[in-house]
DNA sequence: GGGTTCTGGTTGCATAGTACAACTTGAGGT
DNA sequence: ACCTCAAGTTGTACTATGCAACCAGAACCC
Protein backbone atom coordinates (compact mmCIF):
# COMPACT_ATOMS: atom_id res chain seq x y z
CA UNK A 1 0.00 0.00 0.00
CA UNK A 2 1.66 3.25 -0.93
CA UNK A 3 2.29 5.73 1.81
CA UNK A 4 -0.34 8.22 0.86
CA UNK A 5 -3.00 5.52 1.56
CA UNK A 6 -1.64 4.65 4.63
CA UNK A 7 -1.89 7.76 5.74
CA UNK A 8 -5.53 8.88 4.99
CA UNK A 9 -6.63 5.43 6.64
CA UNK A 10 -4.60 6.42 9.86
CA UNK A 11 -6.27 10.24 9.77
CA UNK A 12 -9.48 8.60 9.46
CA UNK A 13 -9.40 6.09 12.24
CA UNK A 14 -7.15 8.82 14.12
CA UNK A 15 -10.16 11.03 13.58
CA UNK A 16 -12.88 8.55 14.51
CA UNK A 17 -11.22 7.35 17.88
CA UNK A 18 -10.87 10.92 18.69
CA UNK A 19 -14.46 11.55 18.11
CA UNK A 20 -15.30 8.74 20.50
CA UNK A 21 -13.28 10.01 23.64
CA UNK A 22 -14.15 13.13 23.32
CA UNK A 23 -18.02 12.27 23.75
CA UNK A 24 -16.66 10.46 27.10
CA UNK A 25 -15.14 13.56 28.26
CA UNK A 26 -17.32 15.79 27.83
CA UNK A 27 -19.58 14.02 30.07
CA UNK A 28 -16.10 14.12 32.77
CA UNK A 29 -15.41 17.75 31.84
CA UNK A 30 -18.70 19.49 31.40
CA UNK A 31 -21.87 17.29 32.71
CA UNK A 32 -24.28 20.39 32.61
CA UNK A 33 -23.03 21.13 28.62
CA UNK A 34 -23.60 18.01 26.51
CA UNK A 35 -21.20 18.19 23.14
CA UNK A 36 -23.42 19.04 20.97
CA UNK A 37 -24.93 21.88 23.10
CA UNK A 38 -21.64 23.07 23.82
CA UNK A 39 -20.94 22.58 19.93
CA UNK A 40 -24.16 24.12 18.70
CA UNK A 41 -22.84 27.51 21.21
CA UNK A 42 -19.57 27.50 20.27
CA UNK A 43 -20.68 27.88 16.61
CA UNK A 44 -23.25 30.24 17.64
CA UNK A 45 -20.46 32.65 19.33
CA UNK A 46 -17.85 32.09 16.73
CA UNK A 47 -20.39 33.36 13.80
CA UNK A 48 -22.48 35.62 15.70
CA UNK A 49 -25.59 34.32 15.47
CA UNK A 50 -27.44 32.60 12.69
CA UNK A 51 -30.25 30.25 11.55
CA UNK A 52 -31.08 27.19 13.31
CA UNK A 53 -31.00 25.59 9.06
CA UNK A 54 -27.24 26.89 8.85
CA UNK A 55 -26.40 24.90 12.42
CA UNK A 56 -28.45 21.97 10.66
CA UNK A 57 -25.93 22.37 7.08
CA UNK A 58 -22.72 23.10 9.42
CA UNK A 59 -23.36 19.84 11.21
CA UNK A 60 -24.58 17.49 9.17
CA UNK A 61 -27.64 17.04 11.47
CA UNK A 62 -31.43 17.03 10.89
CA UNK A 63 -33.49 20.28 11.54
CA UNK A 64 -35.87 18.53 13.76
CA UNK A 65 -32.78 17.65 15.87
CA UNK A 66 -31.41 21.19 15.86
CA UNK A 67 -34.20 22.47 16.27
CA UNK A 68 -34.69 20.26 19.57
CA UNK A 69 -31.48 20.98 20.55
CA UNK A 70 -31.91 24.81 20.43
CA UNK A 71 -35.35 24.61 22.02
CA UNK A 72 -33.29 22.63 24.95
CA UNK A 73 -31.06 25.77 25.43
CA UNK A 74 -33.59 28.24 25.21
CA UNK A 75 -35.31 26.69 27.93
CA UNK A 76 -32.19 26.57 29.95
CA UNK A 77 -31.44 30.44 28.90
CA UNK A 78 -28.33 29.97 26.85
CA UNK A 79 -29.66 30.71 23.80
CA UNK A 80 -32.29 33.49 22.62
CA UNK A 81 -34.53 33.19 19.04
CA UNK A 82 -35.28 36.04 17.01
CA UNK A 83 -37.87 36.39 14.70
CA UNK A 84 -36.41 38.02 11.53
CA UNK A 85 -38.13 40.93 10.47
CA UNK A 86 -37.17 40.25 6.90
CA UNK A 87 -38.49 36.74 6.72
CA UNK A 88 -40.81 35.81 9.02
CA UNK A 89 -39.96 32.12 8.27
CA UNK A 90 -36.39 32.44 10.36
CA UNK A 91 -35.69 32.46 13.85
CA UNK A 92 -31.88 33.97 14.41
CA UNK A 93 -30.32 32.58 17.22
CA UNK A 94 -27.99 34.05 19.61
CA UNK A 95 -26.36 33.35 22.74
CA UNK A 96 -27.64 34.90 26.29
CA UNK A 97 -25.30 36.69 28.63
CA UNK A 98 -25.62 33.22 30.36
CA UNK A 99 -24.69 31.17 27.19
CA UNK A 100 -21.89 33.29 26.88
CA UNK A 101 -20.71 32.89 30.32
CA UNK A 102 -20.92 29.13 30.64
CA UNK A 103 -19.33 28.87 27.20
CA UNK A 104 -16.49 30.45 28.11
CA UNK A 105 -16.22 28.53 31.43
CA UNK A 106 -16.92 25.45 29.41
CA UNK A 107 -13.98 26.12 26.70
CA UNK A 108 -11.65 26.90 29.72
CA UNK A 109 -11.99 23.48 30.95
CA UNK A 110 -11.82 22.06 27.81
CA UNK A 111 -9.32 23.88 26.73
CA UNK A 112 -7.21 23.03 29.82
CA UNK A 113 -7.94 19.66 29.37
CA UNK A 114 -6.43 19.18 25.28
CA UNK A 115 -3.51 21.95 26.73
CA UNK A 116 -2.59 19.09 29.05
CA UNK A 117 -2.10 16.00 26.46
CA UNK A 118 -0.65 18.82 23.95
CA UNK A 119 1.87 20.44 26.57
CA UNK A 120 4.92 18.97 25.01
CA UNK A 121 4.20 19.87 21.60
CA UNK A 122 6.26 22.75 19.61
CA UNK A 123 4.00 25.70 19.12
CA UNK A 124 4.98 25.05 15.44
CA UNK A 125 3.60 21.68 15.39
CA UNK A 126 0.30 22.87 17.07
CA UNK A 127 -0.62 25.49 14.50
CA UNK A 128 0.47 23.00 11.93
CA UNK A 129 -1.56 21.14 13.22
CA UNK A 130 -4.29 23.24 14.05
CA UNK A 131 -3.63 24.36 10.21
CA UNK A 132 -4.39 21.15 9.17
CA UNK A 133 -7.59 20.62 10.60
CA UNK A 134 -8.93 23.63 9.62
CA UNK A 135 -8.07 22.89 6.42
CA UNK A 136 -9.69 19.05 6.04
CA UNK A 137 -12.97 20.51 7.77
CA UNK A 138 -13.52 23.10 4.69
CA UNK A 139 -15.34 21.57 2.38
CA UNK A 140 -14.26 22.55 -0.98
CA UNK A 141 -17.83 23.17 -2.28
CA UNK A 142 -20.77 22.94 -0.14
CA UNK A 143 -21.07 25.06 3.22
CA UNK A 144 -21.20 28.35 2.06
CA UNK A 145 -21.50 30.08 5.81
CA UNK A 146 -18.38 28.87 6.97
CA UNK B 1 -4.97 35.59 23.71
CA UNK B 2 -1.51 33.63 22.92
CA UNK B 3 -0.94 32.25 19.51
CA UNK B 4 -0.64 28.57 21.09
CA UNK B 5 -4.14 29.13 23.31
CA UNK B 6 -5.90 29.53 19.83
CA UNK B 7 -4.66 26.89 17.83
CA UNK B 8 -5.58 24.40 20.93
CA UNK B 9 -9.29 26.32 20.56
CA UNK B 10 -8.95 25.10 17.21
CA UNK B 11 -7.86 21.87 17.10
CA UNK B 12 -10.61 20.90 20.09
CA UNK B 13 -13.14 23.36 17.76
CA UNK B 14 -12.24 21.06 14.41
CA UNK B 15 -11.55 17.56 15.85
CA UNK B 16 -15.11 17.80 17.04
CA UNK B 17 -16.67 19.52 14.01
CA UNK B 18 -15.34 16.54 12.22
CA UNK B 19 -17.15 14.10 14.91
CA UNK B 20 -20.36 15.21 14.02
CA UNK B 21 -19.69 14.93 10.31
CA UNK B 22 -18.24 11.55 10.93
CA UNK B 23 -21.38 10.34 11.94
CA UNK B 24 -23.64 11.38 9.38
CA UNK B 25 -21.52 10.64 7.00
CA UNK B 26 -21.11 7.01 7.96
CA UNK B 27 -25.27 6.65 7.39
CA UNK B 28 -24.69 7.55 4.01
CA UNK B 29 -21.46 5.40 3.33
CA UNK B 30 -22.10 2.21 4.94
CA UNK B 31 -25.39 1.59 6.36
CA UNK B 32 -24.84 -1.47 7.12
CA UNK B 33 -22.20 -1.05 9.13
CA UNK B 34 -22.65 1.86 12.51
CA UNK B 35 -19.62 3.69 12.83
CA UNK B 36 -19.16 2.15 16.36
CA UNK B 37 -19.71 -1.29 15.17
CA UNK B 38 -16.85 0.13 11.86
CA UNK B 39 -14.72 1.61 14.47
CA UNK B 40 -14.49 -1.89 16.99
CA UNK B 41 -14.13 -4.02 13.95
CA UNK B 42 -11.07 -1.82 12.65
CA UNK B 43 -9.45 -2.72 15.87
CA UNK B 44 -9.95 -6.07 16.29
CA UNK B 45 -8.21 -5.96 12.83
CA UNK B 46 -5.55 -4.02 14.07
CA UNK B 47 -4.31 -5.52 17.13
CA UNK B 48 -5.65 -9.47 15.86
CA UNK B 49 -7.96 -9.80 18.86
CA UNK B 50 -8.73 -8.49 21.78
CA UNK B 51 -11.06 -8.87 25.15
CA UNK B 52 -13.74 -6.53 25.19
CA UNK B 53 -12.49 -4.70 28.30
CA UNK B 54 -9.57 -3.57 25.87
CA UNK B 55 -12.11 -2.12 23.52
CA UNK B 56 -14.41 -0.80 26.10
CA UNK B 57 -11.20 1.29 27.23
CA UNK B 58 -9.61 1.80 23.98
CA UNK B 59 -13.15 3.54 23.13
CA UNK B 60 -13.68 5.11 26.52
CA UNK B 61 -17.07 2.96 26.53
CA UNK B 62 -19.06 1.28 29.07
CA UNK B 63 -18.48 -2.24 28.94
CA UNK B 64 -22.12 -3.00 28.98
CA UNK B 65 -22.31 -0.99 25.49
CA UNK B 66 -19.64 -3.14 24.65
CA UNK B 67 -21.06 -5.96 25.07
CA UNK B 68 -24.36 -5.36 23.17
CA UNK B 69 -22.23 -4.02 20.53
CA UNK B 70 -20.44 -7.06 19.89
CA UNK B 71 -23.13 -9.39 20.35
CA UNK B 72 -24.88 -7.66 17.28
CA UNK B 73 -21.60 -8.28 15.57
CA UNK B 74 -21.37 -12.08 16.64
CA UNK B 75 -25.33 -12.19 15.33
CA UNK B 76 -24.03 -10.60 12.39
CA UNK B 77 -21.70 -13.41 11.81
CA UNK B 78 -18.59 -10.64 11.60
CA UNK B 79 -17.07 -11.61 15.15
CA UNK B 80 -16.34 -14.58 16.88
CA UNK B 81 -16.33 -14.85 20.68
CA UNK B 82 -13.71 -17.32 21.83
CA UNK B 83 -13.14 -18.23 25.70
CA UNK B 84 -9.84 -18.21 26.44
CA UNK B 85 -8.87 -20.93 28.04
CA UNK B 86 -6.26 -19.40 30.70
CA UNK B 87 -8.36 -17.53 32.10
CA UNK B 88 -12.03 -18.48 31.88
CA UNK B 89 -13.84 -14.90 32.42
CA UNK B 90 -12.07 -13.46 29.11
CA UNK B 91 -13.80 -13.41 25.55
CA UNK B 92 -11.39 -13.10 23.19
CA UNK B 93 -13.02 -11.54 19.95
CA UNK B 94 -11.53 -12.32 16.70
CA UNK B 95 -12.85 -11.62 12.96
CA UNK B 96 -14.39 -13.78 10.91
CA UNK B 97 -13.70 -14.06 7.05
CA UNK B 98 -16.87 -12.00 6.54
CA UNK B 99 -16.17 -10.06 9.52
CA UNK B 100 -12.86 -9.15 7.11
CA UNK B 101 -14.44 -8.73 3.95
CA UNK B 102 -17.19 -6.12 5.09
CA UNK B 103 -14.46 -4.51 6.77
CA UNK B 104 -12.18 -4.15 3.84
CA UNK B 105 -15.25 -3.03 1.75
CA UNK B 106 -15.78 -0.33 4.13
CA UNK B 107 -12.51 0.86 4.55
CA UNK B 108 -12.21 1.12 1.27
CA UNK B 109 -15.24 2.92 0.74
CA UNK B 110 -14.22 5.32 3.70
CA UNK B 111 -10.60 5.65 2.08
CA UNK B 112 -12.03 7.04 -0.89
CA UNK B 113 -14.56 9.62 0.21
CA UNK B 114 -11.68 10.68 2.65
CA UNK B 115 -9.08 10.79 -0.24
CA UNK B 116 -11.18 12.84 -2.45
CA UNK B 117 -10.99 15.62 0.36
CA UNK B 118 -7.55 14.81 0.77
CA UNK B 119 -6.89 14.93 -2.79
CA UNK B 120 -5.16 18.59 -3.62
CA UNK B 121 -2.87 17.60 0.00
CA UNK B 122 0.59 16.88 -0.63
CA UNK B 123 1.99 13.48 0.60
CA UNK B 124 4.62 15.48 3.01
CA UNK B 125 1.41 17.24 4.47
CA UNK B 126 -0.84 14.25 4.71
CA UNK B 127 2.04 12.08 6.58
CA UNK B 128 2.31 14.76 9.05
CA UNK B 129 -0.97 15.51 9.38
CA UNK B 130 -1.49 11.68 9.74
CA UNK B 131 1.75 11.72 12.45
CA UNK B 132 -0.03 14.21 14.22
CA UNK B 133 -3.59 12.80 14.94
CA UNK B 134 -1.70 9.94 15.73
CA UNK B 135 0.44 11.75 18.57
CA UNK B 136 -2.72 13.48 19.81
CA UNK B 137 -4.47 10.38 20.38
CA UNK B 138 -1.67 8.77 21.98
CA UNK B 139 -2.64 8.57 25.53
CA UNK B 140 1.02 9.54 27.79
CA UNK B 141 -0.17 6.94 30.95
CA UNK B 142 -3.39 5.25 30.44
CA UNK B 143 -4.20 2.07 27.92
CA UNK B 144 -1.03 0.71 27.75
CA UNK B 145 -2.61 -1.86 24.80
CA UNK B 146 -2.04 0.75 22.81
C1' DG C 1 -54.96 38.33 -7.06
C1' DG C 2 -54.89 33.19 -6.54
C1' DG C 3 -52.65 29.09 -7.18
C1' DT C 4 -48.36 26.23 -6.84
C1' DT C 5 -43.97 25.46 -5.12
C1' DC C 6 -40.23 26.19 -2.03
C1' DT C 7 -38.04 27.04 2.56
C1' DG C 8 -37.56 27.31 7.74
C1' DG C 9 -39.15 25.24 11.51
C1' DT C 10 -41.84 22.04 14.82
C1' DT C 11 -43.81 17.75 16.29
C1' DG C 12 -44.85 12.63 16.34
C1' DC C 13 -42.73 8.49 16.12
C1' DA C 14 -39.24 4.96 16.02
C1' DT C 15 -34.53 3.60 16.73
C1' DA C 16 -29.62 3.39 18.12
C1' DG C 17 -26.09 4.26 21.37
C1' DT C 18 -25.00 4.91 25.71
C1' DA C 19 -24.35 4.78 30.96
C1' DC C 20 -25.24 3.02 35.44
C1' DA C 21 -26.41 -0.47 38.57
C1' DA C 22 -27.17 -5.14 39.82
C1' DC C 23 -25.92 -9.56 38.98
C1' DT C 24 -23.09 -13.98 37.56
C1' DT C 25 -19.07 -16.39 37.06
C1' DG C 26 -14.44 -17.26 37.53
C1' DA C 27 -9.43 -15.97 39.57
C1' DG C 28 -6.37 -14.84 43.09
C1' DG C 29 -4.92 -14.00 47.47
C1' DT C 30 -5.16 -14.58 52.54
C1' DA D 1 -12.72 -21.85 52.76
C1' DC D 2 -13.53 -16.95 52.44
C1' DC D 3 -13.10 -12.40 50.70
C1' DT D 4 -12.15 -9.50 47.00
C1' DC D 5 -11.43 -8.34 42.40
C1' DA D 6 -12.13 -8.68 37.29
C1' DA D 7 -14.82 -9.85 32.86
C1' DG D 8 -19.13 -9.96 30.98
C1' DT D 9 -24.24 -9.81 30.70
C1' DT D 10 -28.73 -8.00 31.47
C1' DG D 11 -32.30 -4.65 33.15
C1' DT D 12 -33.55 0.02 32.85
C1' DA D 13 -33.65 4.68 31.58
C1' DC D 14 -32.26 8.51 28.92
C1' DT D 15 -30.41 11.21 24.99
C1' DA D 16 -29.45 12.02 20.36
C1' DT D 17 -30.88 11.28 16.10
C1' DG D 18 -33.45 10.73 11.57
C1' DC D 19 -37.57 10.47 8.86
C1' DA D 20 -42.10 11.74 7.77
C1' DA D 21 -45.89 14.65 8.30
C1' DC D 22 -47.17 18.93 9.08
C1' DC D 23 -47.59 24.33 9.43
C1' DA D 24 -46.46 28.97 8.18
C1' DG D 25 -44.41 32.33 5.51
C1' DA D 26 -42.07 33.62 0.94
C1' DA D 27 -41.41 33.39 -3.90
C1' DC D 28 -42.84 32.60 -8.25
C1' DC D 29 -46.01 32.29 -12.12
C1' DC D 30 -50.06 32.85 -14.60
Amino acid sequence: MKATETAVETIQREMTAFARRARASAGRLHPELSLVSYTLLGHLEEVDGCRATDLAAHYALDKSTVSRQVTALERAGLVVRRQDPEDHRVHVLGLTEAGRSILAQVTDRRRAAVLERLEDWAAEDLERFAGYLVRYNTLPSSEPEE
